[in-house]
DNA sequence: TAGTGGTCTAGACCACAAA
DNA sequence: TTGTGGTCTAGACCACTAA
């Protein structure tokens, strides 16, 4: 099952530093749940041995893991599997603050609608969908203070997430879901953002005028091997909020 | 000048491990101008030897400047300082897309006025200024294939940056501009966005009805010293553009 | 050929957590 | 006391660059 690692051949296409080939190989058990969110790993030392490398080796595998989140290093204690909490993904992926201060503004799901369905061409496009996969839309409007704030449509595959339906009424934190239902983790997201008049339908959900400006974000949410699991359009009514991004 | 590096003082408040007390030794070399934009560090050998650590030490050190872009590391070269080009401060701050394609839009200046002035309580706090020291204010619009996209007011300290009006008319990026010229080199930055209706003045700067959706983004950008540099609103016609961001 | 950063190893000791 | 990750060191060898 596991490939063989090779530190010296350097010429073969292909090649990675030892210590990226165990990075892969531990992500893929982690990705095929070989370790389930929040178990710890094997320590340092016996990943070492088993692979047959160093433990320096190892750990620069590891660092490199937690450096992107798949895993939490706690001194003394182990190595864990990152296991999405309510507030963990929702500070690390939803990032609406309340204006004029730095506080995280949380909206509330009042109620949802779910269906499968065909799915057009740009979900299709933006999910990497088989031709014949169907998607569930999931569309629910959410609340800040009893105000609409937040209209969204997500998309994920109904082969990679089947009977969603069944759970319905969904959580308000859906990627917290998705991981312990599915063992689907989104680990990165990648968002495209502008300001739209708000069409008829949206002004009515968000009890605003027709025309007026609302912020646009359709986002695409890959999993731990990169390939995308959600595509999400939102529509967000920023009279009183503002979207936060920090730049590196 | 130097501070005395200690490994075995766990106790002391303020304690750093040895590698992150090297980081902040070179990042604060590199701020006070010890070695410039685009030249060579010393070697990790001949740092090591002058800190009296370890080599693993001090490249644990570079490692992690180079992690925030502070330096360059090229493999049989050297270790160098981080240069802006005009490209790379493009595509790192700059993340204007193109609708329907992953090409970055360049919006690009035609004119710009330059005034110094006392600052707006707002601005004195993003730039966290003292009492009575001025700033300059750039106000410029820019434009995509002759078509005004974007609107936008830049606030520097006048004290940070002096006589920054005897540089008119300024280069379209900045960021490269207050490298070269002030020593002032951006690192990060932090945005708030959100959709706001044009005001009759932006209306008519971009050529677009009053009261149309805009993206209004306002940026603090922050030096190697974390200080912030920069305060900038900027105002964008998204109609043929989308802003990207990349959550991880 | 010499000098640089990149990888890999081996081992010592420290800090932390839990039994 | 034991076992974990965190720090630090020393040294070997590789890959890349430029003279």
């Amino acid at each position: 099952m596991d490939m063989q690692l090779s530190a010296r051949h350097p010429d073969r296409p292909g090649f990675l530093p030892l210590y990226q080939q165990v990075r892969e190989l531990l992500l893929a058990r982690i990705a095929n749940g070989a370790w389930r969110p929040a178990e710890a790993l094997p320590s340092e030392q016996s990943l070492a041995a088993e692979l047959g490398v160093s433990q320096g080796t190892v750990r620069k595998a590891l660092d490199s893991l937690a450096a992107e989140s798949v895993v939490e290093r706690r001194q003394g204690k182990g190595t864990y599997v990152t296991q999405h909490t309510t507030e963990s993904a929702q500070f690390r992926f939803f990032r609406l603050n309340y204006d004029g201060s730095n506080e995280r503004a949380l909206p509330t799901c009042k109620q949802a609608s779910i269906s499968k369905r065909k799915p057009p061409q740009d979900v299709r496009t933006a999910l990497e969908l088989a031709a014949n996969e169907d998607v569930f839309c999931v569309g629910r409007t959410r609340y800040i203070d009893d105000q609409p704030m937040l209209r969204e449509e997500i998309f994920v595959s109904a082969d990679r997430m089947p009977n969603l339906d069944a759970h319905h009424p969904l959580p308000n934190t859906l990627y917290t879901f998705y991981q312990h239902h599915y063992d689907a983790t989104i680990v990165s997201a990648a968002e495209q953002i502008k300001a739209s008049p708000a069409d008829k339908r949206v002004a009515r959900e968000l009890q605003i005028e027709v025309g007026a400006p609302v912020l646009f974000v359709e986002r695409r949410a890959f999993g731990l091997k990169g390939a995308p699991i959600e595509f999400r359009r939102a529509i967000f009514n920023t009279e009183f909020t503002h979207y936060e991004v920090n730049l590196t």
